[in-house]
Parts: C-alpha cells; structure tokens; sequence
DNA sequence: TATGGCGATGATAACGCTAACATAGCCTTT
DNA sequence: AAAGGCTATGTTAGCGTTATCATCGCCATA
C-alpha cells in the first residue's frame, strides 16, 4: 500500500502544523486511531500500529499536548517552583523528583522565584494557568493568595524543605527548628560560649534553624549574636559579608552557624582572606551538606539533609495521589544529620 | 429518561473549574469582553474593566493558558534547555533571560538534559508538544533529530554558549575555541611547559576549549595530555579526579587547563588535600568565571565569559523576533576575558 | 442457526478560550 | 439630516485533542 509520492489532499491546518488528522490520513485510520496507538498502543491492532507510527515518524508529528489537556483534563505536567535554579541542593530535588516522575510518564517544569514570595505567587498563578496536574512548592511559606489558589485548583502539592502543622496539602521536608537545636547543642558541647548566627532574612527556613539554636543556647550562654542578609544571588559574597558582620559586631565570637553551606562556604573563605584561623579563632557550621562542605579547607561541620530523598519522595506522594490511590501517610520527616568535619 | 434536561444552569463547568463564562456571567458581560480585560484592557471602558476584575478577584479565577493558546496559537512561553540546573554560570543566564521574558509578556519553563543529547532531544520534543513560542538551548550540538524537529517546529530557537557555522536558527555565545586557545597562550607565556587539559567528553563546549587549547601550544611545547570526565553530576568531585588523573599520568605537569571553574575548583581543592602547592607545583586555570573563582584561595584565573548577558541577549533575539521585526543580527559573540588571579 | 461477547475502529461532541466579524450607540462632519 | 466613523460590546466558529458511545466483524457457545 504504498502511496509514496502522493499528496494527501487536505493539508495542514491553517497553523501549518501537522496534527493528528493528518497522521490519520497518512495511515488510511481515523484520528481517534492515532490517538489510542499514542496513549494505549495495546488496544490497536499491530498492523494498524505498525503503519500509525510510520506516519508519525514521516510526517515528524509532534502531538499538541495543550489540546490533549483540553480534551482529557490531564496535562501531564507537575510544576515546581524552586527560590533559585542555582543551588546544588535544590539540583538533587530537581534529580530525584525527575527520575521519579519521568518513569511515570509526567514532565516537570521549573519556574524560579530570587527567594522573593511576591516572585512565587506570580509563578504559581502562572503555573496554574497551564494546567498541571501538581504542584511541589519549596518551603512552607507563601502568599496567603498563593495558598488559597493552590487550594482551590484542587490539584496535589507538596511543601517540601521544611515541616509545618498547617500543610496546603503533603510535605516532605525535614525539621529546621530541630537541625538549629541540635546544632546549638553541638557548640555547647564542644565548648563553644560566644556564638553567633548568619541567615537570610527572607526565607521561613532559614529563620527556623535560628529560633532552634537559640533555643539550645537559652539558659546555657548569651544569646547569639544574629546577622541577617538579604540578598541571595552571590551567595558566597554574602557569606564573606556575613562573617565581616559578626566579626565587627561581636569581635569575640568563637562559633557561627551559618544557615546554609554556600553562605557557609564565603565566611570560611573570607575568614582564610583576612587570617582568621577556622576553627581556632572562630568555629563555623552550615547546613544542607551540598558538596563544597566535604571539599573547602577545613572541611565543613554541616547538618546534613538528603535533597534527592526530598525529591523521589515527593514525586512518590504524587503520583501514589495521581494514580487515584490512598497515602499512608502525608507530611514525610526525611530527617538530618550533623556530620562533624574540622571547621567546628 | 436521561438526566440531561435538568434545568441547573450550573455555575461550574463539569471540571468544577471557574472559567471565563462563569466570570462573565458574575460581571453581567460576554465572555469576549472578559478576555479582553486580560490582554487589552485598554480596549474596554474603565467602569466594565472593573466589574470584571471585581469578579475574577471574587471567583478567583485563573485563565486556562492552556486554551488560550489553542485559541490564539500563541502559548506566551519561551522553554530553556539546561544541561544542569545546579550550576551557578547557567543560574546567571536564567536570570538574563527571566529578567528580559518577564516584561515582555513571557513564561520561562526550565528543562534539564544531565549532559545528555538523548535525554535532550526527549526535552527538546516533550517541549515542543507544550507549543512554546520560542526555545533557546545550551550549546550547539544536538542529536540530528532534535534539530529536525525544531526546524520544522518554525519557532524561534537560540543555541547558547557556543557558536557555530550551521545555526539551527539564532546562536548567543562565546568562542569556546579561541577561549582556549588565550589560554594556551597565556600559559605559555608565563612559561609553562607542562601541560594538561581537563575536560568532559560529553560537551562539545569543552572539547572546544581543548582544541584551541592544544592548537596554540602546538610547535611550542609538548601536546597537552588530556583528561575526560563522564559524570558532571558531582563537578567538585570530578575535578578533584581529574588532577589525581594528571598527577598520576604525568607527574611533571606544571599547568592544567580545567574547562569549567567548578571542576578546577575542585581540583584546587584536591591539590591542597595532598599537600600540591597551586600555582607553585602546578598551576590551574578554569573557565566560566563562577563565583568561586574569586572566593577560593589560591584566586581562580579564569576564562570569564558573561552568563548573564549571554541570557539577556537571547531574550532580546527572542522578543524582536516574536514582536516580527527584524534582527541586526543573529549571531551574537559576547566574547570572553582572561581573568588573571593567583591560580597561574 | 441464533445469540452474545469481544476486539478493533469510527463518529461526534465537548474542553475553554480567542479571532474575526457583527452590532449598537453616539459623535462628527458636511 | 444623512453619512461616516468612532467606541464598546456581543456572536459565532473554530483551535487539536480525547471521552463516549456506536458500529462492525468474527468467533465461541448453546
């Protein structure tokens, strides 16, 4: 049956792409033929398959999955909205969320926000109108407007980096006030008496892991010194201008947590840059584990939390969720550990 | 008797979404006049503009961009293709892009290929069933197939980071060949004899660099020995076995060529590890101009090349082409710099 | 032989939106 | 006062896909 070199009459839409009627004419079938070899191939006849594809193949026709949404109200899209495309950490989520959900057949796509919930509310809005069929948030902080949109699209969303008693829905994270505890903990342990804290102003996490600290110091030294920064796209710049802030302000301090490992990663380079010595003059700890903390000299003493584990779990809720299935559980605590290198 | 004559006039469609009909109807308008309030405001009298803000606010509706694009064959997305989304030099060029995009009207939707052109073209095509108006993609070299499917596609698309004789379309980039090639120069001229390459195999970008690299030490000393990495997942890690690849193989080597800051900051680390003086015992020069390099000691020297505006400029290709002007041009060399600091 | 079941395929009507045209007032202009 | 041209809004017909139901052979069973 080979027809080669004959024109099929009607040719494309008035877009000039192909569409799925044009494959149909191709492989002499209708149109609801091609769409049933694309999404149950099982229930076509080899032979009829076998010719579909041809045609696909010749014809390069790539299926409109917008339409596919319209029609079927599935877009096969989970939508994930990360504070910035840069940190190693959020790259291990990104890592296991795909593996996860490529094997179930879902595309994820990213939108970030500069750490800014104004950002992520725009994004999230933005997200909604295409559709997905979920949504994985980093952090559990948002716009009361994002929250009440998110609610109401009726799809699955997990929180993820952090716990909260008041979830949109699922949660995969671990315990920030718990990990700042345990690293206050760790300092008074160790000796340490003038401590001090580096975090960013503008994430719920970060915050988080202060009010911890704070909390294992209460009672047992003076409170900590806190330096707050704002902006997070140099990270090591402002790690560097953290470590000059405390520095200047408690001249004396002899530890600082420091919210995350890159911002941890500035102060210990700008503390080599002026000969402080770490952590003989001043002790510093981060949190996340990325890989700089096991490669900077001296090694850094980090709480450690898994972020791909973070990511297949989350894609595990979803799609147990999509699937039409029942969760054991909803808000999964994937735990941290601090791990003790040299710089504290 | 079937149950199709009830008389509810429902509110809701069937998908139990708000749409536009129903915001209509709460306003007392047509549904023409509410899709006009979204993208021509200008076009609708102030007093109707607001009953119809007032009641998308009311119902919290959210536009389906999804049939807004079936409608308008417009989907107001542009899609990026990134090898990784963990690295700091690409986090710069999604900020150009975003940064441009969003005030032109745009969505950014992210995609990452883990450095593989088959996981790229399955990007590449799941991207294109999403109908972008535009995509731009990092590097020049892609599987025959993807190429195909983006010509015929008849969006716009910009090849990032590199440049190339044979452009699918638009191309923003830097000479990755000359790039190496300053580099060879300069090690030669501060006298290094010694020479090795470290790079990746499975980017064009850095194979590149090695051949500019070895063509300006060519005739003046010794081939560069050459070390390949696979796994880009764990730069740090890689780079530090790369230089325990150099140092074994050829122990004499004085200066090694790492084609990206973050694995030559690893290596950096590694040489310090073992107690190898940088640049003393060996010199290391990266490429890319990441954060890093500034902040690890010894300073990086480097082959700084501006993500950032490598991002800016493809938006700006991107939203002339869409707005249907025409370009000046559509091969943009953003050049790069040799940065000197103590590295070598 | 009649019956029913099953596998393969087709016809039709949405899905939620916008382009293109239609209409209805009202204001100029001559 | 008629014609024309505005401005603001409404009506209609798809966009490319899939859900749903219908149809058509074919075969096993009674």
């Amino acid at each position: 049956m080979r027809q080669t070199g004959m024109k099929v009459r009607a040719n494309r839409a008035a877009s000039g792409r192909v569409r799925m009627l044009d494959v149909a004419r191709e492989a002499g079938v209708s149109a609801q033929t091609v769409s049933r070899v694309l999404r149950l191939p099982e229930k076509v006849a080899e032979a009829t398959r076998r010719r579909v594809l041809g045609a696909i193949e010749k014809l390069n026709y790539v299926p409109d999955l917008t339409a596919s949404y319209l029609a079927s109200n599935r877009s096969r899209v989970v939508a994930l909205v990360l504070p910035s495309v840069s940190m190693s950490i959020f790259a291990d989520t990104v890592a296991g969320l795909t593996s996860s959900l490529d094997s179930a057949g879902y595309q994820l796509l990213l939108a970030h926000t500069d750490y800014s919930l104004d950002d992520e509310e725009a994004a999230i809005r933005a997200f909604l109108g295409r559709r997905p069929d979920a949504m994985v948030l980093t952090g559990v902080e948002h716009s009361a407007r994002a929250e009440e949109l998110l609610r109401l699209s009726g799809i699955p969303v997990v929180q993820t980096w952090a716990l909260t008693d008041n979830p949109i829905d699922m949660v995969v994270g671990c315990d920030n006030v718990g990990a700042g505890f345990a690293m206050g903990e760790y300092f008074i342990e160790r000796g340490y008496r003038r401590l001090a804290f580096a975090g960013t102003n503008t994430e719920l996490r970060s915050r988080q892991r202060l009010e911890g600290f704070a909390r294992a110091l209460a009672g047992k030294v003076a409170e900590p010194l806190v330096v707050g920064r704002e902006d997070l796209t140099r990270q090591m710049d402002e790690g560097a201008a953290a470590v000059d802030e405390v520095l200047r302000r408690q001249p004396d301090t002899d530890a600082v947590f420091v919210a995350s490992d890159a911002l941890a990663a500035g102060a210990i380079f700008e503390c080599r840059r002026r000969g402080v010595r770490v952590p003989d003059d001043i002790a510093i700890a981060g949190f996340g584990g990325y890989e700089i903390a096991r490669h900077i000299t001296p090694g850094l003493t980090t709480a450690e939390v898994s972020g791909r584990r973070i990511g297949e779990l989350a894609a595990q809720l979803i799609v147990t969720r999509l699937a039409g299935k029942a969760l054991e559980q909803d808000v999964v605590d994937v735990g941290f550990r601090i791990v003790q290198r040299d710089s504290a």
